[in-house]
RNA sequence: GAGCCGUUAGCUCAGUAGGUAGAGCAACUGCCUUUUAAGCAGUGGGCCGCAGGUUCGAAUCCUGCACGGCUCACCA
């Protein structure tokens, strides 16, 4: 960190705070940003503009200078946007003129007054009659013009991928709107938004590996939840009929493009709706969300064109495999196990496991427009209910979008005999080595014992949600600060 | 965890038959009062990711390591 420019504009500081001028000072309050004034007033006229007499104020970060001697343009950047400004010798004076040139440098924080103008190429600017030294930058900023590349450091240093690449801006803007759109949906369907545990006792609720951490006053192993599901089905049972809770998830598993250890997840869930129900709320929230922030039901993801036009694709698993693999495999347990094994799949001996593994590799990785797929079997089902036609089967789905899990939604198992059994079920598996087998939660057991009216719930992957809407091929794009190895 | 690719100035990038390290932006010194990737003249700035090896000589060839990217595996 140590070089030549930032020892420079640490020269620069002290020689400031030897003027008694305070390099980081706090006694500037912007009126003005710069989107306003664009919309504003960048229509007008210059003769518009010079009969105006008004003085605006805004701040933000000095991002480029130019100097022409006797005056100089620069360029400001606040939350909203860019400004020019223009500092004129016989406006400013040449004390502060010097003064600038001298002590102000692109990154720096700045305050501006000034009036309205246009240049000749008819660009709306401040005529700058004052301007005030808010913060001292001691680095350069990255390079103007293509912008801070380096992808290790733009997720290192995110400020300075935040300062000079806009496109990134836009994204995590984008990002909040539509989380703030999600919460608008389900408010104007009666949810309530919760919270749940994070630091859990039992990591339910999913089929991963936890993070285990130590509370050490309780003297007592804790773990990142995986999933909020059974503390919201708790709520369930104690009466709160619509809720949903948006929230951060820990999976102790592979880093890559589709996956960060951290990340958020929406969950949902309906009392005296089923699956079914879900799919159309679900299609109703995805095109709403596309429509509000793509403007369009079809629009492009990567090479990709996907259409959200509804009503989706829905496909059954085994039937669709019925096709794929055909009916003497899909019912030989062993001749199935086979295949799974050719195809390099665990299914630690479970038909259900086989099945999903199998279906995912030929079906659902190549599923680009919005289906549904259901179907689930009941041994990779262990929450969901048992569907009416058929033991072996769930009334579960999940949403693929571009080859990818987008949602996962069942109706809610609320027998409470059937679910005790089921998660014996598990424990045997994690006795057999499945790492990833649920664990009993004999308490989630009990709540159900007070009866879960019927109902039926979802959950929704939101930072790949954000990538779709946003155009972003790796999740670390659309997560401000996603994990790395230490440098 | 495996394979492939990358790491050179603050930033963006060049740099092959191994022979003392380059450009643009940024910085510094001048000139320039409507520019916008401003322009002109000049100057400074490098453990070429780290550690070994080969060689008279390594940014360049070899090995190991670190970090990152992509693909695959596990998963959402």
């Amino acid at each position: 960190m140590e070089n030549e420019q930032f020892e420079q504009r640490k020269e620069k500081l002290d020689e400031l705070r030897s003027l008694g001028v305070n390099p980081f000072a706090n006694n500037f309050k912007p009126e003005h940003v710069a989107r306003e004034l664009i919309s504003g007033y960048g229509e007008m006229s210059e003769e518009e503009l010079s009969s105006l007499e008004d003085v605006f104020s805004l701040a933000g970060r000095v991002v480029a200078v130019r100097d022409f001697g006797k005056s100089l343009f620069m360029h400001i950047s606040d939350r909203t946007g860019r400004i020019q400004g223009y500092i004129k010798k016989d406006v400013i004076g040449e004390d502060e003129l010097k003064f600038f040139k001298k002590f102000v440098d692109l990154g720096d924080i700045l305050g501006i007054k000034g009036t309205l103008f246009k240049t000749r190429t008819g660009e709306l600017t401040v005529n700058v009659s004052e301007f005030s030294l808010l913060t001292k930058s001691l680095h350069p900023l990255p390079e103007k013009w293509h912008g801070l590349k380096d992808v290790e450091l733009r997720y290192r240093q995110r400020y300075l991928d935040l300062i000079s690449n806009p496109e990134v801006k836009e994204i995590f803007l984008t990002r909040s709107r539509v989380v703030k759109l999600i919460r608008e949906f389900m408010d104007q369907r009666d949810y309530v938004e919760v919270e749940t545990p994070i630091l859990n006792q039992i990591a339910g609720g999913a089929a991963a590996k936890p993070f285990e951490t130590f509370h050490n006053a309780l003297s007592m192993d804790l773990y990142l939840r995986i999933a909020p599901e059974l503390f919201l089905k708790r709520l369930v049972v104690g009466g709160i009929e619509r809720v949903y809770e948006i929230g951060r998830t820990f999976r102790n598993e592979g880093i890559s493009t589709q996956h960060n250890p951290e990340f958020t997840i929406m969950e949902l869930y309906e009392a005296y709706a089923t699956y079914e129900d879900l799919m159309e709320l679900i299609e109703e929230l995805l095109c709403y969300l596309a429509t509000e922030i793509k403007g369009s039901l079809n629009f492009e993801y990567g090479d990709l064109n996907i259409d959200m036009t509804r009503p989706w694709k829905r496909i059954n698993i085994l039937n669709s495999l019925r096709e794929t693999i055909g009916e003497e495999v899909l019912s030989d347990e062993k001749k199935l196990f086979e295949k799974a094994d050719s195809m390099g799949l665990e299914h630690h001996g479970m038909w259900g496991k086989a099945v999903t593994e199998i279906f995912e590799i030929l079906i659902g990785d190549h599923l680009m427009d919005p289906t549904f797929v259901y179907g689930f079997p009941l041994d990779v089902s262990p929450l969901a209910r048992t569907s009416e036609q058929d033991p072996k089967i769930t009334d579960r789905f999940e949403l693929y979008i571009a080859g990818r899990e987008m949602a996962n939604a069942f109706s809610e198992l609320n027998d409470p005999i059937d679910q005790k059994e089921r998660f014996q079920k598990q424990l045997e598996l994690k006795e057999r080595g499945d790492e990833e087998a649920h664990q009993m939660d004999e308490d989630y057991v009990t709540a159900l014992e007070h009866g879960m009216p019927p109902a039926a719930g979802a959950g929704i992957g939101i930072d790949r949600l954000i990538m779709l809407l946003t155009n972003s091929l790796s999740i670390r794009e659309v997560i401000f600060f996603p994990h790395l190895r230490p440098e």
